[in-house]
RNA sequence: GCCCCGGUAGCUCAGCUGGAUAGAGCAACGGCCUUCUAAGCCGUAGGUCACGGGUUCGAGUCCCUUCCGGGGUACCA
């Protein structure tokens, strides 16, 4: 039984022996005491204070005096204030120390068959453009909370949606039929999603030319936009396209072929991956016949101009759109079609969507429309909406080029990590490609915690100007961390020391203590990290965790100890923390350098 | 206009779902390498938790007003 739940029964008998008073749980407030007071555990007895009419000091006292006489491993107590502090015994810190040491999979649940099917989609990309910040934040939040989940013991099935149809294809279609004269990925040199980016770029600087002269000759901005030569040949070709037009289907299947070739680079390098992969263009029909069949059905209709509708007012929504008055669809049916065939494939039992908070709304009609036409998943879906990454100089815009590139951003911090490591003279014996390989772990290392330590749900900022740090609270200082306690367990195999479990010592100073006490917090973590769906509780755990080992590590001789017990116990603590930290950051996609 | 989200140190972020004197990192200043990796450790300085009210033993945390920023808002995705 854990110490929390055992103070927690032992305290409603202590009340009610004490006061009579029959307490539930939830009354009961067990933290762990703050680092300027005595003890490990902390129990508020504040809320006792109406049935225990007495102060605050002298009801301590009592529920103190008692936890003491019935739970063995107290050891002592003190009451300051109305806060009553728990000194928990050595024992019990050294029992915890050797289950996370002999026990591989410490805080994991296993999955077994009756665990919950997850699916969980992210990245979602449009194929014409590459992939930027915003994207990055996206896949790393996606593959994390993936990971996380899994560690909580739950059937994880990651999945993509590749929006490869639409009008934002036919832009730059269009441009390339255009002014391409020809240019490839091969004859060019240019990357495939880069090359398809840089068309979808000069389709919008022509439209806004076209739109600012039709302005200038007396129209209306809005029928401008709706006028301009551009946006009429993009959408003839998305009809086309629709009306599966031989020549229209040869370039869209050439110009996605070149993006998705790029796409996988950039996977490749974010390190992420996908079990199940859908396209817009498998699924979008699904969606329209799903509408349609809703409208058959009398949960959606049909307007004068034989545009589909859903009235959700009833739901406290607006009416939303679900086929256009051409009969093309938007956006939300091919969602409806996507959602049908992932559970046609998968026995889902939770639906998670990785996609920003400017879709809210969006998410919030998807699950009643999928209600309404009868999928009882519907309601359950969770949309993990996560903030948008912003510039200094605000929102990113691919259309006018004001993007971080992924590619970019990932080179260049590759750059700044063999600066500062060569400067450093960390990795002087290394062959190149060894050095190179290090190099990538400690860029994408840096990247990766960057994005993830921040709370998911709330925007962030990226200042290109400065790069991303590798000191302090970074992926770096983890990654170090981890380094130097795997020199250390290195050398004592040198010295042929050997680590044994079951370790006892007599004493443990303040800083072991806290080293283990943190060590204690993990499964509690993992647990946390997946019900919020937050990578960022466990980067940060990370981070204290490396912290503290750095300030045990500054503060005791390990292998230079000369008590061979004592000795262990440290080099126990070291390989213990090594062990989680490795564990945890794989959980944020992160990978540890043996030495940097 | 209406709806949602946010505002914590100069900057970037934590703050365990209402508990003790609000914490880290960066930037600034000072100290620590003949002992296991100094990408480290220690210290100094830095705060009206946007503003004003309320709820209570106790509020950065919950409620309301106002201000500021972001997002959404019926044929963009």
């Amino acid at each position: 039984m854990n110490i929390e739940r055992l103070i927690f029964t032992i305290t409603i008998n202590a009340l009610k022996e004490l006061y009579n008073f029959e307490a539930s749980e939830d009354q009961i407030q067990i933290q762990n005491t703050r680092k300027d007071f005595e003890g490990d555990l902390t129990l508020v007895v504040f809320p006792f204070l109406r049935f225990s009419k007495k102060s605050p000091e002298k009801t301590g006292e009592e529920i103190g005096a008692y936890l003491e006489k019935n739970i063995e491993i107290i050891e002592s107590f003190n009451v300051i204030k109305g806060f009553l502090n728990f000194v928990i015994s050595k024992k019990y810190w050294l029992d915890i120390l050797n289950e996370a040491f002999v026990n591989d999979d410490f805080g994991l649940v296993k999955e077994n068959e009756n665990s919950d099917l997850v699916m969980v989609e992210y990245s979602s990309p449009n194929t014409n453009k590459p992939l930027h910040l915003g994207h990055i934040r996206n896949n790393l939040l996606g593959y994390s909370i993936s990971e996380i989940l899994k560690a909580n013991g739950k059937r994880v099935v990651k999945t993509n949606i590749v929006n490869d149809r639409g009008i934002h294809i036919c832009k730059s279609m269009f441009a390339w039929q255009k002014w391409g004269k020809g240019k490839t990925p091969e004859n060019s040199g240019i990357k495939g999603d880069h090359l398809v980016g840089e068309f979808y770029v000069e389709f919008d600087k022509h439209f806004r030319v076209e739109v600012a002269e039709l302005v200038a000759s007396g129209m209306a901005k809005e029928e401008a936009e709706n006028q301009a030569p551009s946006i009429i040949a993009a959408r003839e070709l998305l009809l086309k396209w629709e009306a599966k037009d031989k020549g229209t289907i040869d370039l869209w299947e050439k110009m996605n072929a070149w993006v998705y070739k790029g796409f996988d680079v950039t996977y490749k390098k974010l390190g992420v991956d996908f079990d199940k992969i859908y396209y817009e263009s498998d699924t979008y029909l699904i969606g329209k016949e799903e509408v349609l069949r809703g409208v058959n059905e009398g949960f959606f209709y049909k307007e004068k101009d034989s545009s589909v509708w859903a009235d959700l007012t009833s739901d406290g929504l607006d009416k939303k759109i679900l086929l256009r008055n051409d009969g093309t669809s938007v956006y939300i049916t091919q969602d409806i079609g996507t959602a049908k065939m992932r559970f046609a494939d998968y026995p889902i039992d939770k639906m998670v969507y990785v996609v920003g908070n400017e879709q809210n709304y969006h998410f919030q009609v998807l699950s009643v429309l999928l209600d309404k036409l009868g999928y009882d998943w519907g309601k359950g879906l969770h949309h993990f909406s996560y903030g948008m990454v912003e510039l200094p100089s605000g929102k990113m815009k691919s259309r006018e080029g004001k993007v971080v590139d992924a590619d970019d951003l990932i080179e260049e911090m590759v750059d700044v990590a063999r600066k500062m490591s060569t400067e450093l003279g960390k990795l002087d014996t290394f062959s190149e490609v060894e050095a190179e390989k290090v190099y990538r772990m400690i860029a994408l290392g840096a990247l990766k915690y960057f994005i993830l330590k921040v709370d998911p749900k709330k925007n962030m900022l990226f200042n290109p100007e400065e790069s991303i740090d590798f000191n302090g609270n970074t992926g770096a200082f983890v990654q170090y961390t981890y380094t130097r306690i795997k020199s250390v367990l290195r050398k004592a195999a040198d010295k042929n020391i050997t680590v044994h479990n079951g370790t006892d010592v007599d004493s443990i100073s303040i800083k072991e203590k806290d080293l283990v006490k943190r060590i204690s917090l993990f499964p509690a973590i993992l647990i946390e990290a997946g019900d919020n769906y937050s990578p960022a509780i466990l980067a940060n755990y990370c981070y204290e965790l490396a912290k503290e080992y750095n300030q045990f590590y500054h503060d005791h001789f390990i292998l230079i100890e000369p008590e061979p017990e004592k000795r262990n116990f440290r080099l126990v603590l070291s390989a213990t923390v090594g062990k989680l930290v490795k564990k945890g950051m794989s959980l944020l996609g992160v990978e540890m350098p043996e030495r940097m």
